[in-house]
RNA sequence: GGUCCCGUAGCUCAGUUGGAUAGAGCAACAGCCUUCUAAGCUGUGGGUCACACGUUCGAAUCGUGUCGGGAUCACCA
């Protein structure tokens, strides 16, 4: 049990014992002691005082003795100070916490819940590059993945590819125009990209045309539907809804370089899928439910037979669910997909990584789904997160200034390489041991970057701060890891009972109560949906780490216990970086 | 216009189930490598927590309003 529940459980049993009333853990609170009083946790008296009609001081020291004499092994002193009861924990208790924990490779691991999560993000389109919002987007879903799984989740990843559709026949009609019957291997390109590059292709030549039949005396707005590359593509879609062979063969063909592309991308940032969804095999989904819906009353139909739902009553507006010619549109599909991912996997939680642009959509399939009385709507999350924005404003793909997912990873790499040559720690590695050094720098820089604010925040991406690998970064906890690393090669803790009895300096106390707070940091990450929680708690880890590191030598320490004891904080620690980072989706290094 | 999100140091961000004198990093300046990796450590300066009013013993945190920024309100996906 964490060390702030038996506090809650010692004061509430205490206070029961004292006074013969019953509280519960909401009616006080437990902090962190601020740095600059003694002790190590603080009761909040001033809640207490009314339903006692007592004094702060008379309660604090009543208190404050119970619980001393009460639990002599948990706590060793008290002080109060303006309705702050001050409690100082034993330090055997703290190197206890280390004896038990350390030896368990299940630290930070949380039994099975018994529940099942799928976590749905990336979601991207076969007609462009991944850029800089995926990647936000794909960490944040990695991670989130890895952080209910370490909660004690069954975990599901899942992609649901946009492959269908007049933007996908845009690029399609293009190749076949411009193409030449060139390939990704033909002319060397990766394949999104080359694929990508069409689509931009398909936009000039477009703009052109519009252009033309504007200079030629039509209005702008007509000249958008006449042009008739773009005529040529409603048809090619209409093709494609036919099932016409070589179109579908096209689109096969084209989708298939531009998943070898994501695929390339996606192993070089270590993500993947268990599952992937593609949207011309849900796109038709939902139907069954409209009618459903129509027999439950949620749904209504207009005259010209399209189906609506009024969510006035919600504070939403009327939506449309199915369009007059009875197609679905896209907040149905959304609703078919939902059934059957539940229907395939039992889920208890669905969780949807998604920009917060689509935050309305979001809560009116929630509450539709809700409304119909589906058994996974409360098990429905939106994890919105905030556009990634540079200095410079908005990435803007008619302006050419999106980030390049692949373009982003080749610099940081580049800088990697170039700082670490500076360094010269590691003029031993072998090119391929380099590589991998270069590669888990400047994806730990990145990653970190990406998820150490808040998800639902907008940021900015500044290209100079990071890439910067000083300070709070990922490189900055990697190197902690390796420095721990770096003196374990030379010694391991074998003997932990020497130094059970000896006491604790205030560094290393410091840190057996940051690594003691791990398991409470991944349940909240994972409870508010959040990995930066988990972010910053490890770079306060890794700073406290380095302040001790400066402060006291492990293997030259004062006596044998010390150095015993030492090397076992350093275990612990470089444990918990490590596994804090895996949820993060970052590798740490043995050397750097 | 309706709804939702955001506004904290020059910059990027923590801190928000109400708690003590609001914290980091970057940038600037000053120190620390004959001892375990200086991608580090220590220190200095830097704040009307957008603004106003309210609730409270106590407000960056809760409420109302105002200002500023963003998103959204399609028979697009």
């Amino acid at each position: 049990m964490a060390i702030q529940q038996q506090i809650q459980h010692t004061v509430i049993q205490s206070l029961e014992q004292l006074y013969g009333k019953a509280f519960t853990a909401k009616d006080f609170q437990i902090n962190k002691t601020k740095p600059e009083f003694e002790g190590d946790y603080t009761i909040v008296l001033f809640s207490l005082l009314k339903p006692l009609s007592i004094s702060s001081d008379a309660l604090g020291n009543e208190l404050g003795n119970h619980l001393l004499s009460h639990h002599p092994s948990l706590f060793t002193a008290f002080n109060i100070i303006k309705g702050f009861l001050n409690l100082t924990v034993t330090d055997q208790y703290w190197i206890s916490v280390l004896s038990n924990q350390y030896n368990s490779d299940t630290f930070g691991q949380a039994q099975s819940k018994q529940k099942r999560v799928m976590v749905e993000y990336a979601s991207p389109n076969t007609n462009k590059p991944l850029h800089l919002g995926h990647l936000r987007n794909i960490f944040l879903g990695w991670s989130i993945a890895e952080i209910h799984k370490a909660s004690g989740y069954d975990t599901i990843k899942t992609c649901i590819v946009n492959d269908r559709g007049i933007h996908i026949c845009k690029s399609m009609i293009a190749w076949q125009r411009f193409g030449n019957g060139d390939t990704p291997a033909s002319t060397n390109t990766k394949g999104d990209h080359f694929v990508g590059d069409y689509y931009v292709k398909f936009n000039d030549a477009y703009k052109k045309e519009v252009d033309e039949l504007v200079a030629g005396g039509m209005k702008k707005e007509e000249a958008e539907k006449e042009a008739p590359i773009m005529k040529a593509t409603q048809q090619m879609l209409l093709d494609w809804e036919a099932g016409k062979p070589e179109v579908m063969q096209l689109w096969r063909e084209m989708n298939g370089w531009v998943y070898e592309g994501f695929d390339a991308t996606y192993k070089r940032i270590g993500s993947d899928f268990d599952k992937t969804y593609y949207e011309s095999n849900t796109y038709l989904l939902g139907k069954e439910t409209v009618q459903q819906g129509l027999e439950k009353n949620v749904f209504f139909k207009k005259e010209d037979g399209s189906v609506w739902i009024d969510l006035s009553a919600d504070g939403l507006d009327e939506k449309i669910v199915q369009r007059k010619d009875g197609t679905s549109v896209y907040i149905t599909q959304d609703i078919g997909l939902a059934q059957q991912k539940y229907d395939e996997y039992k889920i208890d939680l669905s969780i949807y990584v998604i920009g917060d642009e689509q935050n309305y959509h979001m809560k009116v399939l929630q509450l539709i789904c809700k409304k119909l009385g589906m058994p996974y709507a409360d098990g429905i999350y939106h994890l919105s997160y905030g556009m990634v924005e540079l200095p410079s404003g908005k990435m803007k793909s008619r302006e050419g200034t999106v980030v390049d997912a692949d373009d982003l990873l080749d610099e940081m790499e580049n800088v990697a390489r170039q700082k670490t040559e500076e360094l010269g720690k590691v003029k031993d590695f072998s090119p391929v041991e380099l590589e991998e050094l270069y590669r888990t720098l400047s994806l730990g820089a990145l990653k970190y970057y990406l998820l150490r604010v808040d998800p639902k925040k907008k940021m900015i991406f500044n290209p100079e701060e990071s890439i910067d690998f000083h300070g709070n970064t990922g490189p900055f906890i990697q190197y902690t890891h390796a420095r721990i690393k770096s003196i374990l090669r030379k010694e391991h803790g074998t003997d932990l009972t020497k130094a059970s009895n000896s006491s604790l300096l205030p560094l290393e106390k410091a840190l057996l109560i940051e690594l003691e707070n791990f398991t409470v940091v991944i349940e909240q990450a994972c409870t508010e949906h959040d990995p930066s929680h988990l972010a910053n708690y490890l770079y306060n880890l890794a700073k406290t780490y380095n302040s001790f590191y400066a402060e006291h030598s492990v293997m030259n320490a004062e006596t044998e216990e010390k150095k015993q004891l030492r090397l076992f904080i350093c275990e612990f620690t470089a444990h918990v970086i490590a596994k804090g980072m895996q949820l993060l989706g970052i590798r740490v290094p043995e050397r750097m």
